[in-house]
DNA sequence: TATGAATGAGACTTCATTCAT
DNA sequence: TATGAATGAAGTCTCATTCAT
């Protein structure tokens, strides 16, 4: 599913790719390598079972991407910009609700999403040239949150004792906790209850006291 | 704290035997890997690495700890009770805000404190007799916020438009997210930075409606 | 035998990749480690000194073999393919002097053979997943060498005045004894002595009454 | 089994060595050594592990040898002086079937006997200092042996149609045989066929032709 | 006499990486 | 484009040995 290397070359439709192209290829062994570290962590990430989960040898891993280094910095990459997809989505319609929505839909979608997330965050203060990424990536999106609650706010459907950046980092805080323990605990995280979470966070940050009086849209 | 090498010197007969005091040695070395792991990470707290910190040969650590998992466990079962009778401490009050206070001092005291429990959590899926721990210590916590909540809405002092064990999800997802992102940034998180956002989520969790409003149930 | 390096050179085409023959390969490091045991013993048999022996790196054995078990296994079974090939070789004649002689032929062919043979069995109960094998080509080994003395009974050219399971017993004992002591003293098992051995058991299992007697099948 | 750990302090009759000695000491460790070699294998038998059984530390062992060579070496001679003491006590009586006796009796009241001896053995071409004892030993044991056969064909009651040495020698590697397969599969050798199987050795041996067939050769 | 701390070498193994083909 | 051989560093662990007490 378009793990960004979509438009590298002049690709149209793939689905069955058209062999012998790179970007595709990429693509794969970024799979393969997000498969791997969800399942095995990334301690056990190594080129050889990257490799063998893609079907080919480490060579071929080797080939596609000069480094470990590189790999793991483009399968981030490729994951801030799914990531980032979803967010843009949501703050298209301005609506906290939305981008809560759009989030559900993105983690539930692909179950591997956030224990890659995780362990990719996980190891990337100590991964040269990779902590950069995450800051720079990160700072963005919760900037967008901000945004998005600030604006809600002016709309008076956020409520707005509490400066938006705090509560940014709050709801940021909340996902980025529900990411951490997603891959101790999967049953516990059933999209009912996600669901039930959701709520509750939107519950949250809705304005508080409803002054009885008209609450004008 | 209290590892106790500082007090030792003055042991009194020592008849026979060294004794080097074991424990000493053990919680020494302990706080040595956790100084590698919080600022070197997980993947590179090799026990050469442990032992240099500690300044000692790699044979040293093995002789304390039979293994690297013994370790690690070891470690991460001092800072689970650490942990724990933090929460004790607030528990005691059954205020929630004191719960947040003694948090606050704990990692506010330990600055590597966060850093750490971290790292370890995001290996503790894959390493063997070591997320066992992890799940059962968390759940622990989990279920005593989760009194703490049920109580304090009882009391009237927290909100109960939103069911206490959700509640304990989100703020425990809060704690976890500010210490998934506390390494990256922590020049973000300064202690006026970390009263703010404990004072908003006590905000958030506080009782929305004015207690004019007839609030039935 | 036969580690077919030698005939290797004239490979074909070899389309594509190198393909270094990886059985070729195989065969010479069993072949290298096998001199180390021979000369300094299975317990200073490390990789290392095994590598050394064959010219490369202890990466380059565990390249070949995943385990130094799977190294000495292997090792078990090509030398009890090679005793069995003189055992099957031996039994086609149904003759128990014609076995004698071959055996003698593969020990004095190869010089190591017999300290290799007493230094794999020394270690194997104690190597799991090695001592299984052992067992099992041990007694396939007294099976076939009973089945050979039955018939020599039978035939009136052994004696039957001792079962030939008994029989069988002493005898592999005595190659046993053999194999044990030669590597102490091999000045002591020059060709010659060997010989004599060979042929004093041959008198030893002979028929006892002098032929004149009619000895009625 | 009295190891005599019971009455330590108080030890009365002690059978020869003075209490509380070194030599008490050093016995009672050679014993914990050959039962570790016995029941791990030599290659297992650790200082530490030979302590353990001992029940002290690592430190006793190297204070009352020197060596883990000096160890294995007093044990070697113990075992050889109990092997020796046998042969005499056979020889006494000058009766090949009388050795077979004390060796039926030595090997089935020891049940560890035999191994250890096979351990031994087998590491002592590698062991310096440790060789030559075994070869020393060795070859005495084979001329006592030698010497009982040929008063044996003396007095008509052994097979003179083999040399007095060389049956020596099938006879020793009998024994080895036994020795070397023994802790394989112990349950193949019950008192029961040990016994079939030396009275088969002594059929072996015994005069072949009745007196009255002339034996020309 | 005996302990237990500590060392340092060496063993096995895994891994990222390089390279000829 | 891709393979598989090979390397060398690093990691964990075990062990014999030394030594102050």
């Amino acid at each position: 599913m378009s793990d960004g290397s979509d438009g590298k070359a002049e690709r149209v439709v793939r689905r069955g790719r058209p062999t012998g192209d790179r970007a595709a290829k990429r693509a794969e062994l970024l799979k393969a390598a997000a498969s791997v570290i969800a399942q095995e962590g990334y301690a056990n990430a190594s080129l050889r079972r990257v490799a063998q989960r893609a079907g080919c040898t480490t060579g071929a891993v080797t080939y596609y991407f000069a480094n470990k280094e590189e790999l793991v910095t483009a399968l981030a990459e490729s994951r801030f910009d799914a990531y980032e997809a979803m967010l843009e989505a949501g703050r298209a319609t301005a609506d906290i609700r939305a981008v809560f929505e759009e989030w559900l839909t993105l983690i539930t979608g692909d179950p591997e999403f956030l224990p890659v997330m995780f362990q990719l965050l996980a190891h990337a203060r100590h991964e040269p040239a990779f902590a950069a990424l995450i800051e720079r990536r990160y700072a963005r999106y919760r900037q967008a949150n901000t945004d998005i609650l600030a604006c809600g706010q002016e709309q008076g459907v956020i409520r707005d004792d509490i400066p938006a950046d705090l509560l940014s980092d709050q709801l940021s805080a909340m996902g980025d906790g529900w990411m951490m323990m997603y891959p101790f605990e999967p049953e516990r995280f059933t999209p009912e209850r996600l669901r039930s979470l959701v709520d509750a966070a939107v519950t949250l940050i809705s304005p508080v006291s409803p002054p009885a009086g008209s609450k004008p849209k």
